[in-house]
DNA sequence: TATAATATAATTGTATACAATTAGGAGGTA
DNA sequence: TACCTCCTAATTGTATACAATTATATTATA
C-alpha cells in the first residue's frame, strides 16, 4: 500500500482528503473486494481521528465505491467484467445526450477546454505519454458533461467520473490505440464547434463504442 | 413546517432518518431556495447532536440536493424549470437502456413486482387516489431498474428518484392523467412480458416523453 | 455619516469520550 | 467432536468538548 501525505492529497478539509486517498486506493484495486475498510486502523494509519473517516466513508458509499452495513462496517464493492460493460452502455447513451445538449448551451471557456483538451491529447499521442493522455482524455468528456450547464449532468459526472477512468485506462492499452483514439476526439470537436448535432452524437457514440470494444478486449485477454 | 417524530421517520441510523426527513422538506419546497441549513438549529430542532445532522448533511450533498462550501455551510440548492427538464431527458435515454437491459436479465420476483406495481396504479386510478396512484408509479419504474441487476443503474436510480418523485406528483396533477398513465403502464409491462424489446424501449421513452410535456405545461401553467 | 479596524459571537471542522451493537472465544454440555 | 451459552473485546453509533474559521457588531477614524 502506497504512502501518502495529507498535506497533497486535494484540498479543503481532512474529509475530502480522506475521500480522494481511498478513493484511488479503490480504484487501482488496492484493497481486495469485499474487504472491510476500519475505521479505527485508517484513523491510526493516517494520524487523524475517526470523524473526518467516517465522513470519507459517507462519501465513498454515495460514490458507490463502498457498501454500508449497519453497525457492520463499510466494504469495498469493486467491479465486474459486466460492470464495466454496463458502466459505458451508459455513457453511450448519456454522452449522446450531452453533446446534443452543450451544442446548444456551451460557453466560449468550455469549448476552449475541450480543444485545449484535445491537444493535449494529440501531444501526449506523439509521445506516448499514457498518463497525459488519460487526464486530457478525462478533461475532454468532462468539459463536455459541463458544457451542457445542467447540475444533473454534473453530478451524473461526478457519480460515473472513476469509472470513465478504468475504462479509460484500459482501452489506451491497445497498440496505437493513442493515435486514433486523438483522432476521434479531434471529430468530435470539430462537430461540436460546427454546431453539427447528428455528426457530433455520432461521433461520441461511435468513439464509446470503440472503447467498449477495446475495453472488453483488454478484459477478455486478461487472466485472473 | 411539519413536525416529525424520528420514531417514523425510516429505519436504520439516525443519520438516516434525518437524511429522510431533509429530503422530503426539500422535495416539498419547504426550505427556500438558497437557505442555508444551520447544524445547531437543527440538531436542537430534532434534538439530537450535531454528528448525525452531519451525516445527512453529507449524505444530501451527494444526491446533489444541497450544496456545501467550506467553512460556511450547506444550502439547498432548489430545482428550476429547466432542471426538471433535463432530468426528463437523462431519463429519456436511461429508461430506454434500462428496458432493454432487464429484458435480458429480469428474475421472476422483479418482473412480479413490475406487474404489482402497475395493477397498483390501475387500482388508484380508478379510485383517483394520487398518492398511491404515485407510489405505484415510482415502484413500477425502480423495478424496471433494478431488473437490470446492474449496480450502477441502481446507483443511478437512487441520484435521480427524488426527482421521479417531483416530476410524477407535478404530471398526474392533469384531468385523466391518471387512467392513460395507467394504459402506458400497463402497455411498458406487457412487452416486457413478452420480451419485446423494440416495442417496450418505443413504449416507455413515449411515456416519457408525454410525462415531460405534462411537467412542462405544469410549470408553464402555474405562476410564480 | 460612512468606512475601516477590531473584538466578540456564532458556526463549522476535528478530536475524543461514551453508549450500543456485534464478533469471537472460553468453557460447559451432550 | 459438535454445539450452545455466556462473557469479553472490538467496532460502530452518538454525544460532547475543543479548535479554527467566518460572520456580526462595536468602536474608532476620516
Amino acid at each position: 500500500m502506497k504512502k501518502v501525505s495529507l498535506e497533497h492529497a486535494g484540498h479543503g478539509s481532512l474529509g475530502s482528503k480522506i475521500f480522494n486517498i481511498l478513493r484511488d486506493r479503490i480504484l487501482n484495486e488496492e484493497y481486495d473486494k469485499g474487504q472491510k475498510l476500519n475505521e479505527v486502523a485508517l484513523s491510526k494509519e493516517l494520524h487523524i481521528s475517526r470523524t473526518p473517516i467516517r465522513e470519507a466513508l459517507k462519501q465513498l458509499e454515495l460514490e458507490g465505491l463502498v457498501r454500508s452495513e449497519p453497525n457492520k462496517g463499510v466494504f469495498v464493492i469493486g467491479f465486474s467484467h459486466r460492470d464495466i460493460n454496463d458502466m459505458l452502455e451508459i455513457r453511450y447513451v448519456l454522452e449522446g445526450l450531452a453533446v446534443e445538449l452543450a451544442i446548444d448551451r456551451i460557453n466560449a471557456v468550455q469549448l476552449d477546454k475541450i480543444k485545449e483538451a484535445y491537444l493535449a491529447m494529440e501531444e501526449a499521442s506523439k509521445i506516448g505519454n499514457e498518463e497525459k493522455f488519460n487526464d486530457a482524455n478525462i478533461a475532454f468528456h468532462e468539459s463536455i458533461y459541463k458544457g451542457t450547464q445542467s447540475q444533473y449532468f454534473e453530478q451524473l459526472l461526478r457519480d460515473i467520473n472513476y469509472y470513465i477512468h478504468v475504462t479509460s485506462r484500459h482501452s489506451i492499452k491497445q497498440p496505437n490505440r493513442l493515435e486514433s483514439a486523438a483522432v476521434e476526439h479531434r471529430e468530435i470537436y470539430e462537430a461540436i464547434l460546427a454546431g453539427d448535432k447528428k455528426r457530433a452524437v455520432e461521433k461520441v457514440k461511435n468513439h464509446i463504442r470503440k472503447t467498449q470494444f477495446l475495453v472488453k478486449h483488454y478484459y477478455e485477454n486478461k487472466e485472473n
